[in-house]
DNA sequence: ACCTGAACACCGTTCAAGT
DNA sequence: ACCTGAACACCGTTCAAGT
């Protein structure tokens, strides 16, 4: 035959097996040799498709990105809206924790991450938050979720009660790691109201009041 | 000579030396042999002092987590310490913002993220929070730091005025990269008022009014 | 157009050998 | 006790060669 009738590899299905092997071995057991070996084809076949490994890896990003729902934002209220879209966020971003090092590095030039802020910030602008303002909160969610997502929480405590007998207060850190999920989850809806709660506060002392419903363009 | 007088390497001034190293040039550029050229040896020379890479950016790790100051939960209400905490945190981190995304994985067995969590932990359980709260606080505001500290928002954003033309709000994130550190500080503090304010709404709620003041052993 | 083998300049780590 | 040279099994990437 002269030609294989059609390409072995595909950009998508070199990014899914990436993310693939990504969620199994963590980040940094990813080479292209071995993403190529799963592929069943050698390591340099991949730079047919890629330019470089980063690029890969900005790819596997955006895809988890882009399972974000951010439609709250059409549907309700500035606060429900951030609400809903930090869920959606994390929940997205949780699924596929060893990307998140690298994800959270900023939007860069993908695609869904750039949409993703656009919506957002569209989003607080046409509540009447103040465009800085607008971009503070933005990041400040953003803050909160990509560190929620770094890296567990509880997981971060080593399961071992000796290290912990120099440290009154974490008798108990140990057991932490049992509850993981459970820890996690709490933490981030405990802060996520509050950081929710407190912007309320602050857009009734500042924006309901000082500007009339008309004000945004 | 039979023997050096002292030796050339100590387990300080590697430290020393790796975190300049990644200060000046990203985590992903320090090799072994970098650093062991930078200290004026050979690479395995190294593995004198520490046994692996990552026992060594544990040690760089820890050495960024000692500088953030606790003193804050002797001296003041749960909540102006969560701050004068938060804050330093976030200092320290945003000074050598490279070793942040293995910092922030948690604090493993690196003593000086065990005595802050220590700190914390305690200072919130003593002010009256539930211990299973106090948990949940405290790794809610870890999130908020690290994701604040993991790579600016503002720099996350290209350059490129192109790259934002598809976006219709976004058409002035080209100028974020300008004023990185006043868009990042700025946020940061928005959302770290934010959190608190909806904190101390929820402890008003639940823990004021419930418990007489002794009632925590 | 797309895949491959060989090659380059790197890695982290081990270990016998030196002083 | 601590540093070294040589070696091992890996990296990301380039490129001429194949079909």
């Amino acid at each position: 035959m002269p030609r294989p009738r059609q390409a072995l590899l595909s950009r998508e299905r070199i990014v899914t097996t990436a993310l693939a092997l990504i969620d199994a071995d963590g980040l940094a057991a990813l080479s292209t040799r071995r993403l190529a070996a799963a592929l069943g084809v050698q390591g340099p076949s991949l730079y047919n498709h890629f330019a470089t490994k980063d690029e890969i890896l900005d790819a596997v990003a955006d895809s988890v990105t882009a399972t974000v729902d951010v439609s709250a934002f059409g549907r309700y209220d500035w606060c429900e809206a951030l609400r809903r879209w930090a869920v959606s966020y994390r929940a997205a971003l949780a699924a596929h924790p060893n990307i998140v090092p690298y994800l959270a590095q900023g939007p860069g030039r993908r695609p869904a991450a750039l949409a993703m802020a656009d919506a957002v910030y569209g989003g607080l602008v046409r509540a009447g938050w103040p465009p800085a303002r607008a971009t503070h909160i933005g990041a400040a969610l953003r803050y909160y979720v990509a560190g929620s997502a770094l890296g567990s929480f509880a997981r971060g405590f080593v399961e071992d009660p000796a290290l912990y007998a120099a440290h009154p207060h974490l008798s108990q850190a140990h057991r932490l790691a049992g509850h993981q999920r459970s820890v996690d989850e709490g933490a981030f809806v405990l802060g996520l109201d509050a950081l929710l709660h407190g912007l309320a506060a602050e857009y009734e002392r500042t924006v309901a009041g000082l500007e009339p419903a008309t004000a945004r363009e």
